[in-house]
DNA sequence: ACCTGAACACCGTTCAAGT
DNA sequence: ACCTGAACACCGTTCAAGT
């Protein structure tokens, strides 16, 4: 009997912490969040639910904080702020941003609870560090990062929340409403 | 009237959706929101879980949606902006509704997910009017009001994840870094 | 009308055992 | 090293029954 070396007995690629975080994340993104079971979680793999727990063994609580790092840690484009305008870098960043956290609404919760805090930590830095080199005085930059961070995540959220209820009847146009108040946000800076 | 009807075998007060709600609201507050359990809302309620569903049919549902509209309800004074600045009246709403929502912060992950949607309807509702008896123009006052309500509830998450997290060693002054985004949104409104 | 008790189908997680 | 099977203590919810 010739083994293959890396595929086990069932013809499977062997599990890796990658795998299982993408596998979760297809799992919220398709059936929301309440639906992500470690039971099902196993089943998408094609493995018994506790083989996961030998690659997370905080279990689904480190599942949870996989997906947060996942879907929130995406830090502006720093060294775009030398070509060009630290506003520009930072409009396109929110705007990126915020498609990132509406195709992925349902993990939009648990960004907002305190898991998983360096996932926002280098978010929060990069944006700092995109207007100091902007030239706008280091608090002024410290309060705008966090004011646009804040901006960009609630208005998400009151986005997901309103286009999950029903049709597109009396539809509001989120994206017009959210440029204009970046514009807002960004525009007050100084 | 002399006889005491609302006092059943126990002698206990019958239960009522708000004392389930208020009692709720104390469990998440004390214990996080992962404890509140059906069961155990019952022990706290002195009342087995099973009866609380006479009183909430869609259950726990219900129960989260009660929270949200409890905590997050919480409209602007549109009578005041006849005697003073409407940015004034702004600022003090955001201010209560920020510590509201810290006293709450367990809360905050079901304010972000779609539930209720109600209850924030009617808040955003009057920022606008506040806004429009200032003087602000129909669309601009609209922009204002969604760009304001996703800042207040975008920072408090940031803060709740932030304050939850450890001791305040290299503590960040959250209030102030709080108003002096305050200021910028509502300084850009025109 | 209001609440209880038992039951059901699910959870997350442990632990010893298999390969 | 990696995965399984059985078990445990908990969930939310239903339903028939009690008062």
């Amino acid at each position: 009997m010739v083994r293959q070396p890396s595929i086990n007995a069932q013809n499977r690629a062997p599990l890796s912490t990658e795998r299982i975080i993408e596998t979760a994340l297809r799992i919220v993104d398709g059936q929301g969040l309440a639906r992500l079971t470690m039971r099902r979680l196993g089943d998408a793999l094609e493995v018994e639910a506790m083989a996961i727990y030998h690659h997370l063994p905080r279990g689904k609580e480190q599942l949870l904080d996989g997906l947060v790092a996942h879907v929130a840690s995406v830090p502006a484009d720093t060294g775009a702020a030398a070509r060009e305008s630290w506003r520009d870098v930072l409009r396109a960043w929110a705007a990126d941003y915020r498609t990132r956290l509406l195709a992925h609404a349902g993990v939009l919760p648990l960004v907002v609870t305190r898991r998983n805090p360096a996932a926002l930590t280098t978010t929060v830095a990069s944006l700092r560090e995109v207007l100091r080199r902007g030239g706008v005085a280091e608090d002024a930059a410290a309060v705008a990062a966090h004011t646009l961070l804040g901006y960009v995540i609630g208005h998400a959220a009151l986005e997901a929340r309103d286009t999950a209820e029903d049709g597109a009847d009396r539809a509001i146009d989120w994206e017009a409403r959210f440029t204009a108040g970046l514009d807002l946000v960004i525009g007050g800076v100084r």
